[in-house]
DNA sequence: TCCTTGTTTCGACGGTTGTCGATACAGAGG
DNA sequence: CCTCTGTATCGACAACCGTCGAAACAAGGA
């Protein structure tokens, strides 16, 4: 129906998933069904090659972004492939978008990567 | 052809998933392909919410490890799928699975989680 | 030996995902 | 206005994935 000025920046998907609930370690407690289900869409978001490389580049760009123009000549995929596995990153938050003129910006989340980081962070053994 | 006597200890993947670079950051350098796919694998494995919690469940577990039939009971699915996931962890080196007499048990790889947790452990900002 | 219970494998089914080409949208510059 | 380039969406296709029931395998007990 109404189409969207801003395709780039719209919060395509749920938006934050379960951000509030920070510390809790896989290890402390069985992990209820919902944040479940919310943690595995980041994971499922990290579990293609080619988005996990674009993840790579944008965070590892000068700067900590990379505009898409320089994302697409890296792969031996189309434009339209890219667009949509950048789309997958962004709708689990792990990454933004900013347009800037003709182009198009892309930076990670940070605390996104740092909260998984601290899920999988096991305390030592009992 | 020839059937294994102990299908659970087989590493039925493609083993060891690079564990051996341990130290590389996802911002540090833009990551190369073959490990990218290698890690993928680790995360494609935990993007199901079945398998993670399952991963949970062991982890928080008395004594780090659970038995099968400890696990199939917290969910509504059948046996061969809960049996089919643990597979799947297993192939990811994420769990190892040990027969003791009638039943089995399995217990994560500390390890493989603390490397994808230092993976994601981003160095502060450029 | 046969039976029973726990676990895995097999074969099949529907739903999801990665990829593409075609098309539409956004902005810059004639 | 029109055109050109960069990026996103759409529609379609094959490949993959999660699930099940049936069947096979493993170990223990009658």
């Amino acid at each position: 129906m109404s189409k969207k000025s801003l395709p780039v920046v719209d919060v395509t998907g749920p938006g934050d998933v379960g951000a509030d609930e920070c510390c809790s370690s896989l290890t402390s407690e069985p992990l209820g069904e919902e944040r479940a289900v919310e943690l595995a869409r980041v994971f499922k978001a990290m579990g293609d090659p080619v988005r996990l490389r674009l993840l790579s580049l944008i965070a590892s760009n000068q700067g900590g972004e990379a505009c898409v123009c320089e994302l697409t000549g890296v792969f031996d995929l189309s434009g339209p492939t890219i667009s949509h596995h950048l789309k997958v990153l962004r709708e689990a938050a792990l990454i933004t978008g900013e347009r800037r003129g003709t182009w198009v910006y892309y930076r990670v989340v940070r605390e996104r990567l740092t909260q998984v980081s601290m899920l999988l962070d096991l305390a030592p053994a009992t």
